[in-house]
DNA sequence: CTTGTGCCCTGCCAGC
DNA sequence: TGCTGGCAGGGCACAA
């Protein structure tokens, strides 16, 4: 499930990778994953890559139109450089360069120095989508800022929150509020912080606001540090695991003891999503 | 404005 | 063994 730290650390290999170089070809292998004019995008350089939320975004050379993608629960970005070795130096199996393109693999991109990227995206929530830069900030302008954006201020954050009936794993998780925060992160944050995800935001001092939104942006930082949680999909752009899922503290733990207290991890339902939570630190 | 619900889609897995 | 129903979930449309 890719949020902030994951899709920071796609967009983090990739751009290297990538610009400077042109989409020669787009396959779309599933209509659902793709929208827009190819032909738009074809052959010119790429200018940048970059992240806001959880969205990706891809300028092009002497064009307002972009490549946005937005990975969801289960979207891949894979890159197989022209000799099809790994990015990160690994032998390439033969297992691996033939499992590409997969029964999984939406999307396609062939580049013109003969590298290919592949959007992979098992439950086909995800899509790669051509829109000009204009529908790219509309679609921003009911996004709030993102977590670790130093725009962020405790004060604004507890005075977005203090009168809301929510809970603050819900809010947390709200990217109308703050972007960028997916289950693993918020319920991560929150046992950092020691705050029970069920409490009703306008029941959080300001000091326990501040303390959670420190909680949180300190897991995702730590996420973005090991580039990002290997729990079911994500893989990074090579391939290869992440390093948070095996530092998680909560996060599909269930039972499992907690790290601080030993208290087993238990599993609730918030708005139809999964919550993680020690029910003794948590209170 | 705020909050809640259902939907999109596929593969996995527990249970029979 | 093989089938089936339930479940997972980010973002959005829509209802109340």
């Amino acid at each position: 499930m890719p949020e902030l730290p994951e899709v920071e650390t796609i967009v983090r290999r990739l751009a290297p990778l990538l610009v400077g170089t042109q989409i020669e070809r787009v396959d779309v292998r599933r209509d659902k994953s793709w929208s827009g004019d190819a032909e738009l995008i074809l052959n010119r350089p790429i200018v940048s890559i970059s992240r806001r939320a959880k969205y990706i975004i891809t300028q092009f050379a002497q064009t307002d139109w972009r490549l946005v993608t937005h990975l969801k629960m289960t979207g891949q970005l894979i890159y197989v450089a022209p000799d099809a070795t790994r990015v990160g130096g690994g032998h390439p199996t033969a297992d691996w360069v033939q499992q590409l393109p997969s029964t999984h693999t939406r999307i396609q991109f062939a580049l013109n120095d003969g590298s290919s990227l592949f959007f992979n995206d098992q439950r086909v929530f995800g899509w790669c989508r051509v829109m000009p830069a204009s529908n790219v900030d509309t679609l921003f302008a009911h996004v709030g800022p993102d977590i670790i954006d130093a725009r962020v201020t405790d004060e604004w954050f507890a005075q977005q929150l203090r009168h809301r009936s929510i809970s603050i794993k819900q809010a947390i998780m709200d990217h109308t509020l703050v972007a960028g925060v997916g289950n693993i992160y918020a319920c991560d944050g929150l046992h950092l912080a020691g705050v029970s995800p069920t409490r009703a935001c306008r029941s959080l001092s300001q000091a326990e606001f501040t303390n959670v939104l420190h909680a949180v942006r300190t897991v995702v930082q730590q996420g973005i540090e090991l580039e990002g949680a290997t729990i079911s999909d994500y893989t990074t752009v090579d391939g290869f695991a992440g390093g948070y899922q095996d530092v998680r503290r909560v996060y599909k733990r269930e039972g499992e003891p907690c790290l601080v207290c030993s208290t087993p991890i238990i599993r609730i339902k918030q708005g139809g999503r999964s919550t993680f939570l020690c029910p003794s630190c948590q209170q």
